[in-house]
DNA sequence: CCCGAAAGCTGATCTAGGTCATACCGCCCG
DNA sequence: CGGGCGGTATGACCTAGATCAGCTTTCGGG
Protein backbone atom coordinates (compact mmCIF):
# COMPACT_ATOMS: atom_id res chain seq x y z
CA UNK A 1 0.00 0.00 0.00
CA UNK A 2 0.87 3.49 -0.47
CA UNK A 3 1.58 6.10 1.56
CA UNK A 4 -1.15 8.57 1.86
CA UNK A 5 -0.20 12.65 1.66
CA UNK A 6 -1.26 14.54 4.18
CA UNK A 7 -3.45 16.87 2.03
CA UNK A 8 -5.71 13.97 1.40
CA UNK A 9 -5.99 12.42 4.81
CA UNK A 10 -9.22 12.15 6.11
CA UNK A 11 -8.57 12.95 9.55
CA UNK A 12 -6.54 15.73 9.49
CA UNK A 13 -9.33 18.41 9.98
CA UNK A 14 -10.49 16.78 12.59
CA UNK A 15 -9.17 18.45 15.89
CA UNK A 16 -6.02 16.08 15.85
CA UNK A 17 -2.63 16.88 15.91
CA UNK A 18 -1.90 17.49 12.12
CA UNK A 19 -4.70 20.16 11.82
CA UNK A 20 -2.35 22.43 10.47
CA UNK A 21 -2.43 25.28 8.30
CA UNK A 22 -0.55 24.36 4.90
CA UNK A 23 2.81 26.27 5.86
CA UNK A 24 2.97 24.90 9.19
CA UNK A 25 2.14 21.36 7.96
CA UNK A 26 4.92 21.58 5.76
CA UNK A 27 7.41 22.30 8.38
CA UNK A 28 5.46 19.56 10.61
CA UNK A 29 6.20 17.28 7.58
CA UNK A 30 10.10 17.87 8.04
CA UNK A 31 10.18 17.29 11.34
CA UNK A 32 8.58 13.44 11.13
CA UNK A 33 9.01 10.38 9.38
CA UNK A 34 6.15 8.94 8.09
CA UNK A 35 6.10 4.79 7.56
CA UNK A 36 4.47 1.98 6.49
CA UNK A 37 3.53 -0.53 9.18
CA UNK A 38 2.89 -4.86 8.24
CA UNK A 39 0.02 -6.11 10.82
CA UNK A 40 1.98 -7.62 14.00
CA UNK A 41 5.01 -5.40 12.88
CA UNK A 42 5.83 -4.15 16.55
CA UNK A 43 6.49 -0.31 16.52
CA UNK A 44 8.17 -0.29 19.81
CA UNK A 45 8.41 -2.69 23.14
CA UNK A 46 8.19 -1.46 27.05
CA UNK A 47 10.97 -1.16 28.59
CA UNK A 48 12.62 0.77 25.62
CA UNK A 49 14.02 4.40 25.86
CA UNK A 50 11.54 7.23 25.51
CA UNK A 51 12.93 8.94 21.82
CA UNK A 52 9.79 10.45 20.65
CA UNK A 53 6.02 10.39 19.91
CA UNK A 54 4.08 8.44 17.11
CA UNK A 55 1.02 9.44 15.03
CA UNK A 56 -1.45 7.51 13.73
CA UNK A 57 -2.36 8.22 9.96
CA UNK A 58 -4.68 5.00 9.26
CA UNK A 59 -4.61 1.79 10.39
CA UNK A 60 -4.68 0.13 13.91
CA UNK A 61 -2.57 -0.14 16.35
CA UNK A 62 -2.50 -1.92 20.04
CA UNK A 63 -0.98 -0.93 22.87
CA UNK A 64 -0.49 -3.81 25.00
CA UNK A 65 2.00 -5.58 28.12
CA UNK A 66 3.38 -8.61 28.14
CA UNK A 67 4.49 -10.71 30.96
CA UNK A 68 7.55 -12.95 31.01
CA UNK A 69 5.24 -15.76 30.28
CA UNK A 70 3.46 -15.27 27.40
CA UNK A 71 0.28 -13.90 28.90
CA UNK A 72 -1.00 -10.36 26.89
CA UNK A 73 -2.67 -7.55 28.27
CA UNK A 74 -4.20 -5.39 25.56
CA UNK A 75 -4.48 -1.79 27.16
CA UNK A 76 -6.11 -0.20 23.83
CA UNK A 77 -6.46 -0.26 20.44
CA UNK A 78 -5.71 3.45 18.72
CA UNK A 79 -6.75 4.23 15.49
CA UNK A 80 -6.29 7.00 12.93
CA UNK A 81 -5.77 10.55 14.78
CA UNK A 82 -4.50 8.82 18.23
CA UNK A 83 -0.78 9.72 19.46
CA UNK A 84 1.29 7.28 20.84
CA UNK A 85 4.11 6.84 23.24
CA UNK A 86 5.19 8.99 26.11
CA UNK A 87 7.62 11.84 26.14
CA UNK A 88 8.76 12.70 29.79
CA UNK A 89 11.52 15.32 29.86
CA UNK A 90 13.55 13.12 31.61
CA UNK A 91 14.75 11.19 29.01
CA UNK A 92 16.24 8.37 30.96
CA UNK A 93 12.78 7.21 31.55
CA UNK A 94 11.15 3.98 29.66
CA UNK A 95 8.20 2.93 27.96
CA UNK A 96 5.68 1.66 29.88
CA UNK A 97 3.81 -0.46 27.48
CA UNK A 98 4.61 -2.39 23.62
CA UNK A 99 3.07 -1.49 20.65
CA UNK A 100 1.96 -3.63 17.37
CA UNK A 101 0.40 -2.75 14.42
CA UNK A 102 -2.71 -4.89 14.19
CA UNK A 103 -3.88 -3.98 10.34
CA UNK A 104 -1.25 -2.38 7.75
CA UNK A 105 -0.88 1.10 9.03
CA UNK A 106 0.86 4.29 8.52
CA UNK A 107 2.21 6.29 11.38
CA UNK A 108 4.50 8.98 11.36
CA UNK A 109 7.08 9.34 13.97
CA UNK A 110 8.42 12.57 15.93
CA UNK A 111 11.25 12.41 17.29
CA UNK A 112 11.92 14.80 20.43
CA UNK A 113 14.10 17.10 19.72
CA UNK A 114 12.48 17.92 15.88
CA UNK A 115 9.10 18.00 18.08
CA UNK A 116 9.85 20.40 20.69
CA UNK A 117 11.69 22.76 18.15
CA UNK A 118 8.05 22.71 16.49
CA UNK A 119 6.41 23.09 19.33
CA UNK A 120 8.29 26.31 20.08
CA UNK A 121 7.23 27.75 16.74
CA UNK A 122 3.52 26.19 16.94
CA UNK A 123 2.28 26.21 20.43
CA UNK A 124 -1.31 25.19 19.58
CA UNK A 125 0.14 22.02 18.58
CA UNK A 126 1.57 21.59 21.66
CA UNK A 127 -1.87 22.16 23.67
CA UNK A 128 -3.59 19.86 21.47
CA UNK A 129 -0.70 17.19 22.22
CA UNK A 130 -1.51 18.28 25.79
CA UNK A 131 -5.56 17.38 24.93
CA UNK A 132 -4.59 13.99 23.32
CA UNK A 133 -1.94 12.52 26.45
CA UNK A 134 -4.95 13.99 28.84
CA UNK A 135 -7.31 11.47 27.00
CA UNK A 136 -5.36 8.91 27.00
CA UNK A 137 -4.55 8.96 30.36
CA UNK A 138 -8.20 9.51 31.47
CA UNK A 139 -8.21 5.98 29.61
CA UNK A 140 -5.45 4.29 31.46
CA UNK A 141 -7.28 5.52 34.70
CA UNK A 142 -10.11 4.24 33.73
CA UNK A 143 -9.03 0.27 32.87
CA UNK A 144 -7.26 0.67 36.75
CA UNK A 145 -10.48 1.85 38.12
CA UNK A 146 -12.54 -1.14 36.52
CA UNK A 147 -9.63 -3.81 37.30
CA UNK A 148 -9.24 -2.74 40.75
CA UNK A 149 -12.85 -2.42 41.67
CA UNK A 150 -15.22 -4.14 38.87
CA UNK A 151 -15.99 -7.56 38.43
CA UNK A 152 -14.81 -9.17 35.09
CA UNK A 153 -18.74 -9.53 33.81
CA UNK A 154 -19.03 -5.28 33.89
CA UNK A 155 -15.51 -5.17 32.62
CA UNK A 156 -16.62 -7.15 29.64
CA UNK A 157 -20.06 -5.91 29.18
CA UNK A 158 -17.98 -2.17 29.14
CA UNK A 159 -16.02 -3.67 26.68
CA UNK A 160 -19.18 -4.18 24.55
CA UNK A 161 -21.00 -1.09 25.31
CA UNK A 162 -17.38 0.84 23.94
CA UNK A 163 -17.02 -1.35 20.84
CA UNK A 164 -20.88 -0.74 20.06
CA UNK A 165 -20.29 2.79 20.45
CA UNK A 166 -17.19 3.16 18.54
CA UNK A 167 -19.04 2.02 15.85
CA UNK A 168 -22.46 4.22 16.49
CA UNK A 169 -24.45 1.58 17.56
CA UNK A 170 -25.22 1.33 20.95
CA UNK A 171 -28.71 0.06 20.54
CA UNK A 172 -31.04 -2.62 20.84
CA UNK A 173 -31.12 -5.16 17.50
CA UNK A 174 -28.17 -3.82 16.53
CA UNK A 175 -25.20 -6.00 15.21
CA UNK A 176 -22.07 -5.67 16.19
CA UNK A 177 -19.72 -7.10 13.88
CA UNK A 178 -16.58 -7.93 16.45
CA UNK A 179 -13.45 -8.34 14.46
CA UNK A 180 -11.91 -10.11 17.90
CA UNK A 181 -11.43 -13.41 18.69
CA UNK A 182 -12.73 -14.57 22.35
CA UNK A 183 -8.99 -14.55 23.53
CA UNK A 184 -8.65 -11.09 22.00
CA UNK A 185 -11.67 -9.71 23.35
CA UNK A 186 -10.48 -11.79 27.01
CA UNK A 187 -6.88 -9.71 26.16
CA UNK A 188 -8.86 -6.56 26.87
CA UNK A 189 -10.84 -7.01 29.54
CA UNK A 190 -7.75 -8.87 31.80
CA UNK A 191 -9.58 -12.58 32.17
CA UNK A 192 -8.79 -15.95 30.95
CA UNK A 193 -10.05 -16.85 27.26
CA UNK A 194 -12.58 -19.84 28.76
CA UNK A 195 -13.86 -16.67 31.17
CA UNK A 196 -14.66 -14.83 28.37
CA UNK A 197 -16.34 -17.07 26.62
CA UNK A 198 -17.76 -18.10 29.86
CA UNK A 199 -19.04 -14.72 30.42
CA UNK A 200 -20.98 -14.35 27.09
CA UNK A 201 -23.07 -17.18 27.64
CA UNK A 202 -23.97 -15.49 30.33
CA UNK A 203 -25.14 -12.78 28.78
CA UNK A 204 -26.61 -14.76 26.35
CA UNK A 205 -28.52 -16.42 29.05
CA UNK A 206 -29.51 -13.27 30.45
CA UNK A 207 -30.85 -12.10 26.70
CA UNK A 208 -29.02 -9.37 27.66
CA UNK A 209 -26.88 -10.36 23.69
CA UNK A 210 -27.22 -12.57 21.29
CA UNK A 211 -24.08 -14.76 19.67
CA UNK A 212 -24.38 -15.21 15.65
CA UNK A 213 -21.68 -16.96 14.56
CA UNK A 214 -18.55 -14.93 15.39
CA UNK A 215 -20.33 -11.43 15.99
CA UNK A 216 -22.53 -10.43 18.95
CA UNK A 217 -26.19 -8.70 18.75
CA UNK A 218 -27.05 -6.56 21.42
CA UNK A 219 -30.56 -7.50 22.62
CA UNK A 220 -30.77 -4.82 25.46
CA UNK A 221 -28.77 -1.95 25.14
CA UNK A 222 -29.90 -1.09 28.43
CA UNK A 223 -29.46 -3.93 30.29
CA UNK A 224 -26.06 -4.09 29.28
CA UNK A 225 -25.12 -0.92 30.24
CA UNK A 226 -26.23 -1.49 33.66
CA UNK A 227 -24.31 -4.74 33.83
CA UNK A 228 -21.07 -2.22 32.89
CA UNK A 229 -21.49 0.12 35.37
CA UNK A 230 -23.02 -1.75 38.41
CA UNK A 231 -20.91 -3.92 40.09
CA UNK A 232 -21.98 -7.19 41.30
CA UNK A 233 -25.64 -7.41 40.84
CA UNK A 234 -28.64 -10.30 40.43
CA UNK A 235 -27.54 -13.31 38.90
CA UNK B 1 -0.45 28.15 57.24
CA UNK B 2 0.15 31.02 55.04
CA UNK B 3 0.17 30.35 51.52
CA UNK B 4 4.32 30.00 49.99
CA UNK B 5 5.04 32.69 47.49
CA UNK B 6 6.59 31.64 44.25
CA UNK B 7 9.77 33.33 44.55
CA UNK B 8 10.37 31.48 47.81
CA UNK B 9 9.21 28.10 46.30
CA UNK B 10 11.61 25.09 47.01
CA UNK B 11 10.22 23.09 43.60
CA UNK B 12 10.50 26.26 41.37
CA UNK B 13 14.28 25.55 40.08
CA UNK B 14 13.76 21.16 39.16
CA UNK B 15 12.23 21.27 35.78
CA UNK B 16 8.61 21.51 36.74
CA UNK B 17 5.48 23.86 34.94
CA UNK B 18 6.38 26.77 37.05
CA UNK B 19 10.49 27.05 36.25
CA UNK B 20 10.01 30.60 34.65
CA UNK B 21 11.46 34.11 34.25
CA UNK B 22 10.40 36.43 37.00
CA UNK B 23 8.41 38.12 33.65
CA UNK B 24 7.19 34.91 32.91
CA UNK B 25 6.18 33.98 36.09
CA UNK B 26 4.28 37.11 37.08
CA UNK B 27 2.06 36.51 33.90
CA UNK B 28 1.72 32.45 35.30
CA UNK B 29 0.55 33.91 38.45
CA UNK B 30 -2.20 35.93 37.27
CA UNK B 31 -3.50 32.91 35.15
CA UNK B 32 -3.88 30.75 38.15
CA UNK B 33 -5.61 30.82 41.75
CA UNK B 34 -3.80 29.56 45.03
CA UNK B 35 -5.27 28.02 47.29
CA UNK B 36 -4.84 26.14 50.24
CA UNK B 37 -6.70 22.68 51.13
CA UNK B 38 -6.87 21.32 54.43
CA UNK B 39 -6.40 17.52 54.79
CA UNK B 40 -9.75 15.45 53.57
CA UNK B 41 -10.19 17.91 51.79
CA UNK B 42 -11.72 16.73 48.29
CA UNK B 43 -10.17 18.80 45.03
CA UNK B 44 -12.62 17.25 42.31
CA UNK B 45 -14.21 14.08 42.11
CA UNK B 46 -14.51 11.49 39.13
CA UNK B 47 -17.20 12.26 36.74
CA UNK B 48 -17.38 16.02 37.07
CA UNK B 49 -15.87 18.39 33.85
CA UNK B 50 -12.28 19.05 33.39
CA UNK B 51 -11.93 22.48 34.14
CA UNK B 52 -8.20 22.98 34.16
CA UNK B 53 -5.19 21.80 35.72
CA UNK B 54 -3.62 21.93 39.40
CA UNK B 55 -0.20 22.02 40.04
CA UNK B 56 0.70 20.82 43.48
CA UNK B 57 3.10 23.78 45.53
CA UNK B 58 3.41 21.60 48.28
CA UNK B 59 1.82 18.85 50.13
CA UNK B 60 0.97 15.40 49.52
CA UNK B 61 -2.67 14.86 47.56
CA UNK B 62 -4.08 11.45 46.67
CA UNK B 63 -5.52 10.35 43.67
CA UNK B 64 -8.20 8.12 43.86
CA UNK B 65 -11.17 5.93 42.48
CA UNK B 66 -14.11 5.00 44.63
CA UNK B 67 -17.00 2.53 43.93
CA UNK B 68 -20.28 3.22 44.83
CA UNK B 69 -19.65 0.13 47.95
CA UNK B 70 -17.30 2.90 49.59
CA UNK B 71 -14.35 0.09 48.63
CA UNK B 72 -11.18 2.87 47.41
CA UNK B 73 -8.30 2.29 45.59
CA UNK B 74 -5.43 4.65 45.55
CA UNK B 75 -4.21 5.43 42.34
CA UNK B 76 -1.25 7.73 43.39
CA UNK B 77 0.28 10.20 45.80
CA UNK B 78 1.36 13.33 44.40
CA UNK B 79 3.30 15.64 45.84
CA UNK B 80 5.18 19.05 45.21
CA UNK B 81 5.64 19.56 41.22
CA UNK B 82 3.29 17.33 40.44
CA UNK B 83 0.15 18.00 37.88
CA UNK B 84 -3.28 16.92 38.61
CA UNK B 85 -6.15 16.52 36.03
CA UNK B 86 -6.43 16.28 32.98
CA UNK B 87 -7.24 18.28 29.98
CA UNK B 88 -9.09 17.56 27.04
CA UNK B 89 -9.39 19.42 24.25
CA UNK B 90 -13.20 18.50 24.40
CA UNK B 91 -14.12 19.84 27.11
CA UNK B 92 -17.16 17.38 28.33
CA UNK B 93 -14.95 14.72 28.70
CA UNK B 94 -15.01 13.71 32.71
CA UNK B 95 -12.32 13.46 35.02
CA UNK B 96 -11.30 10.41 35.27
CA UNK B 97 -9.99 10.56 38.85
CA UNK B 98 -11.12 12.00 42.37
CA UNK B 99 -8.72 14.08 44.30
CA UNK B 100 -8.29 14.69 47.86
CA UNK B 101 -5.36 16.72 50.12
CA UNK B 102 -3.97 13.89 52.35
CA UNK B 103 -1.73 16.77 54.52
CA UNK B 104 -2.13 20.45 54.75
CA UNK B 105 -1.47 21.53 50.58
CA UNK B 106 -0.75 24.45 48.59
CA UNK B 107 -2.15 24.04 44.91
CA UNK B 108 -2.53 26.27 41.73
CA UNK B 109 -5.44 25.98 39.93
CA UNK B 110 -5.21 26.58 35.79
CA UNK B 111 -7.97 27.67 34.19
CA UNK B 112 -8.13 25.76 30.72
CA UNK B 113 -8.83 29.02 28.58
CA UNK B 114 -6.01 31.30 30.78
CA UNK B 115 -3.79 28.28 30.88
CA UNK B 116 -4.22 27.61 26.80
CA UNK B 117 -3.64 31.21 26.80
CA UNK B 118 -0.71 31.57 28.20
CA UNK B 119 1.12 28.73 26.65
CA UNK B 120 0.53 30.64 23.21
CA UNK B 121 3.19 32.70 24.46
CA UNK B 122 5.49 30.02 26.54
CA UNK B 123 5.20 27.24 24.07
CA UNK B 124 8.34 25.56 26.29
CA UNK B 125 5.51 25.25 29.33
CA UNK B 126 3.74 23.46 26.91
CA UNK B 127 6.27 21.24 26.48
CA UNK B 128 7.34 20.39 30.01
CA UNK B 129 2.82 19.94 30.59
CA UNK B 130 3.33 17.19 28.02
CA UNK B 131 5.88 15.55 29.61
CA UNK B 132 4.56 16.15 33.22
CA UNK B 133 1.14 14.00 31.91
CA UNK B 134 3.75 11.99 30.05
CA UNK B 135 5.14 10.61 33.54
CA UNK B 136 1.74 10.37 34.73
CA UNK B 137 0.18 8.50 31.65
CA UNK B 138 3.26 6.02 32.47
CA UNK B 139 2.51 5.49 35.34
CA UNK B 140 -1.01 4.32 35.37
CA UNK B 141 -0.11 2.05 32.40
CA UNK B 142 2.15 0.27 34.80
CA UNK B 143 -0.42 -0.43 37.14
CA UNK B 144 -2.85 -1.84 34.97
CA UNK B 145 -0.07 -3.98 33.91
CA UNK B 146 0.34 -4.57 37.45
CA UNK B 147 -3.18 -5.42 38.22
CA UNK B 148 -3.75 -7.31 35.25
CA UNK B 149 -0.44 -9.64 35.05
CA UNK B 150 1.17 -9.48 38.56
CA UNK B 151 -0.03 -11.74 42.09
CA UNK B 152 -0.80 -9.58 44.99
CA UNK B 153 2.50 -10.26 46.32
CA UNK B 154 4.43 -8.95 43.82
CA UNK B 155 2.49 -5.14 43.89
CA UNK B 156 2.99 -4.91 47.18
CA UNK B 157 6.92 -5.81 47.68
CA UNK B 158 6.36 -3.17 44.24
CA UNK B 159 4.50 -0.79 46.42
CA UNK B 160 7.47 -1.02 48.78
CA UNK B 161 9.97 -0.56 46.45
CA UNK B 162 8.48 2.31 45.35
CA UNK B 163 8.16 3.90 48.75
CA UNK B 164 11.67 3.51 49.88
CA UNK B 165 12.93 4.74 46.48
CA UNK B 166 11.12 7.95 46.44
CA UNK B 167 12.95 8.50 50.03
CA UNK B 168 16.00 7.65 48.57
CA UNK B 169 16.63 4.49 50.72
CA UNK B 170 16.16 1.02 48.87
CA UNK B 171 18.58 -0.58 50.94
CA UNK B 172 18.74 -3.60 53.19
CA UNK B 173 19.16 -2.28 56.80
CA UNK B 174 17.22 0.87 55.84
CA UNK B 175 14.20 1.97 58.51
CA UNK B 176 11.31 3.10 56.16
CA UNK B 177 9.25 4.83 58.01
CA UNK B 178 5.88 4.92 56.38
CA UNK B 179 3.43 7.26 57.29
CA UNK B 180 0.55 4.73 55.59
CA UNK B 181 -2.10 2.32 57.24
CA UNK B 182 -2.59 -0.78 56.25
CA UNK B 183 -5.63 0.13 54.91
CA UNK B 184 -3.92 2.44 52.47
CA UNK B 185 -1.16 -0.01 51.83
CA UNK B 186 -3.95 -2.01 51.11
CA UNK B 187 -6.12 0.27 48.60
CA UNK B 188 -2.43 1.25 47.05
CA UNK B 189 -2.01 -1.93 46.10
CA UNK B 190 -5.54 -2.93 45.07
CA UNK B 191 -6.37 -5.65 47.88
CA UNK B 192 -8.06 -6.05 50.88
CA UNK B 193 -6.52 -4.34 53.99
CA UNK B 194 -6.16 -8.42 55.64
CA UNK B 195 -4.83 -9.50 52.73
CA UNK B 196 -2.40 -6.86 52.95
CA UNK B 197 -1.42 -7.84 56.24
CA UNK B 198 -1.12 -11.56 55.68
CA UNK B 199 1.35 -10.48 52.64
CA UNK B 200 3.53 -8.09 54.89
CA UNK B 201 3.86 -11.55 57.47
CA UNK B 202 5.20 -13.62 54.71
CA UNK B 203 7.60 -11.34 53.25
CA UNK B 204 8.45 -11.31 57.09
CA UNK B 205 8.58 -14.67 57.58
CA UNK B 206 10.96 -14.51 54.43
CA UNK B 207 13.28 -11.87 56.17
CA UNK B 208 13.02 -9.91 53.27
CA UNK B 209 10.71 -7.66 55.70
CA UNK B 210 11.01 -6.63 59.60
CA UNK B 211 8.38 -4.54 61.12
CA UNK B 212 8.66 -2.67 63.87
CA UNK B 213 5.70 -0.66 65.19
CA UNK B 214 3.96 0.56 62.72
CA UNK B 215 6.90 0.98 59.77
CA UNK B 216 9.23 -1.34 57.97
CA UNK B 217 12.43 -2.10 57.94
CA UNK B 218 14.05 -3.39 54.51
CA UNK B 219 16.29 -6.65 55.62
CA UNK B 220 17.04 -7.59 51.63
CA UNK B 221 16.56 -5.02 49.31
CA UNK B 222 17.76 -7.60 46.21
CA UNK B 223 15.21 -9.72 47.46
CA UNK B 224 12.30 -7.30 47.53
CA UNK B 225 12.90 -5.96 43.85
CA UNK B 226 12.91 -9.62 43.39
CA UNK B 227 9.38 -10.34 44.55
CA UNK B 228 8.21 -7.17 42.98
CA UNK B 229 9.32 -8.39 39.51
CA UNK B 230 8.96 -11.73 39.21
CA UNK B 231 5.95 -13.09 39.53
CA UNK B 232 4.91 -15.77 41.56
CA UNK B 233 8.23 -17.69 42.29
CA UNK B 234 8.84 -20.37 45.27
CA UNK B 235 6.90 -19.95 48.03
C1' DC C 1 -3.78 7.88 83.47
C1' DC C 2 -7.64 5.86 81.52
C1' DC C 3 -10.97 4.91 78.10
C1' DG C 4 -12.85 4.25 73.64
C1' DA C 5 -11.91 3.94 68.95
C1' DA C 6 -9.11 2.92 65.43
C1' DA C 7 -5.58 0.07 63.72
C1' DG C 8 -3.42 -4.41 63.56
C1' DC C 9 -3.46 -9.34 63.40
C1' DT C 10 -5.12 -14.21 62.72
C1' DG C 11 -8.09 -18.07 61.76
C1' DA C 12 -12.17 -20.08 59.23
C1' DT C 13 -14.76 -20.04 55.46
C1' DC C 14 -16.40 -18.77 50.64
C1' DT C 15 -16.01 -17.66 45.79
C1' DA C 16 -14.55 -15.54 41.38
C1' DG C 17 -11.88 -16.70 38.23
C1' DG C 18 -7.81 -19.56 36.61
C1' DT C 19 -6.21 -23.98 34.88
C1' DC C 20 -6.55 -28.34 32.66
C1' DA C 21 -8.70 -31.60 29.83
C1' DT C 22 -11.75 -32.71 26.25
C1' DA C 23 -14.73 -32.16 22.40
C1' DC C 24 -16.72 -29.90 18.40
C1' DC C 25 -16.81 -27.10 14.42
C1' DG C 26 -15.46 -24.88 10.34
C1' DC C 27 -11.79 -24.05 7.13
C1' DC C 28 -7.85 -24.11 4.58
C1' DC C 29 -4.52 -26.93 2.17
C1' DG C 30 -2.22 -30.79 0.51
C1' DC D 1 -11.61 -35.72 0.60
C1' DG D 2 -9.32 -36.32 4.79
C1' DG D 3 -6.52 -34.56 8.28
C1' DG D 4 -4.78 -30.99 10.95
C1' DC D 5 -5.24 -26.38 13.22
C1' DG D 6 -7.18 -22.42 15.18
C1' DG D 7 -11.13 -20.90 17.32
C1' DT D 8 -15.12 -21.94 20.27
C1' DA D 9 -17.40 -24.20 23.98
C1' DT D 10 -18.07 -26.79 28.55
C1' DG D 11 -17.17 -29.57 32.44
C1' DA D 12 -14.13 -30.66 36.64
C1' DC D 13 -11.18 -29.19 39.30
C1' DC D 14 -8.01 -25.68 42.19
C1' DT D 15 -6.24 -21.63 44.24
C1' DA D 16 -5.63 -16.53 45.28
C1' DG D 17 -7.72 -13.52 47.53
C1' DA D 18 -12.26 -11.72 49.70
C1' DT D 19 -15.16 -11.83 53.50
C1' DC D 20 -16.49 -12.47 58.21
C1' DA D 21 -15.57 -12.90 62.97
C1' DG D 22 -12.99 -12.42 66.94
C1' DC D 23 -9.20 -10.68 69.49
C1' DT D 24 -5.15 -7.70 70.74
C1' DT D 25 -2.39 -3.60 70.44
C1' DT D 26 -1.81 1.18 69.78
C1' DC D 27 -3.00 5.71 70.18
C1' DG D 28 -5.17 10.15 70.85
C1' DG D 29 -7.78 13.01 73.86
C1' DG D 30 -9.96 14.43 78.12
Amino acid sequence: MRKIQCEACPVRHQGGICDLSPEALDEFRAAGITAIYKPRQVLFTEGSPTAGLYLVCHGLVKLYHSDRFGRDHILEVAGPGAVLGELPLNGDQRLSVSAEAITESQLCFLQRDRLVAFLQKQPMTGVRLIAALSAELALARRKVRDLALKGAESRLAGLLVQLARATGDLESGKRLQLRYTRRELAEMVGVSTETAIRLLAKLKKKHIIAIERRDIVIADADKLSRVANYDEAET
